[in-house]
DNA sequence: TTATTCCATTGCAATATTACGATTAATTGA
DNA sequence: TCAATTAATCGTAATATTGCAATGGAATAA
């Protein structure tokens, strides 16, 4: 185990997880929130900025990266990084509509 | 390790994180579903509903509880479970707030 | 009382995540 | 060419998460 069992959910289910999970660490929220800060790409500084080690800005990016949120350009010696504007709008769609529900009802307890 | 760094982020960002983790896994998204979909309290049947052990259910609805994402009341024999709505919007606003930032300008790459 | 039902908790095994030092690969500058 | 810089990757340790069987507690039904 350790293993979510994803063949028993829905396909949206898993996908509102997924991108969920990636916003689920605060070094990654906080990578994300740099960006849009500076409103351009990041190139080199997000290991001073976040405050851990190179190896595990690396990994934080490499999550956020797969699942599409950013992007990363190589520019000499240094990799430039941005929000991937695309499935950044895809992955807002999908948590919004999920969280923005609302009851019809009272809830009964 | 294994741990994350909490103490490193912002009130904020590790407030985001916390809510976004709690819907990282896909039982509790279709548990959350469930209890919008039906619009009232479930009593009973998320073992069924969900279909993974009675054990880790609870485990899943422990996880939400403890965010205050549900609530739930001893009826008899069993418990109910429902949507904390003062919750709920909470965390839509916290959430939302974050994943509804736009760039102002053009990715540079 | 005794059996039953429902759910929380405990204990455990398997796997995932987080973090970092060390290394490697790629590029630039001298 | 050779050092320096940057970032990915590897290896490893510590901890967290997921899942379930077994157990236990609380309320109800017989």
């Amino acid at each position: 185990m350790g293993t979510a069992k994803t063949e028993i959910f829905s396909t949206q289910h898993n996908e509102i997880a997924r991108f969920a999970k990636a916003l689920g660490h605060p070094a990654r929220v906080a990578i994300l929130q740099h960006l849009f800060k500076i409103n351009t790409c990041v190139c080199g500084d997000l290991v001073v900025e976040i405050g851990l080690a190179q190896a595990t800005i690396s990994q934080h990016l490499k999550v956020l990266k797969s699942l599409g949120l950013i992007k990363g350009n190589v520019e000499g010696t240094s990799v430039c990084y941005c929000i991937d504007n695309e499935n950044w709008a895809k992955m807002k769609h999908i948590i919004s509509n999920f969280i923005n529900q609302d009851l019809n009802t009272q809830s009964c307890c």
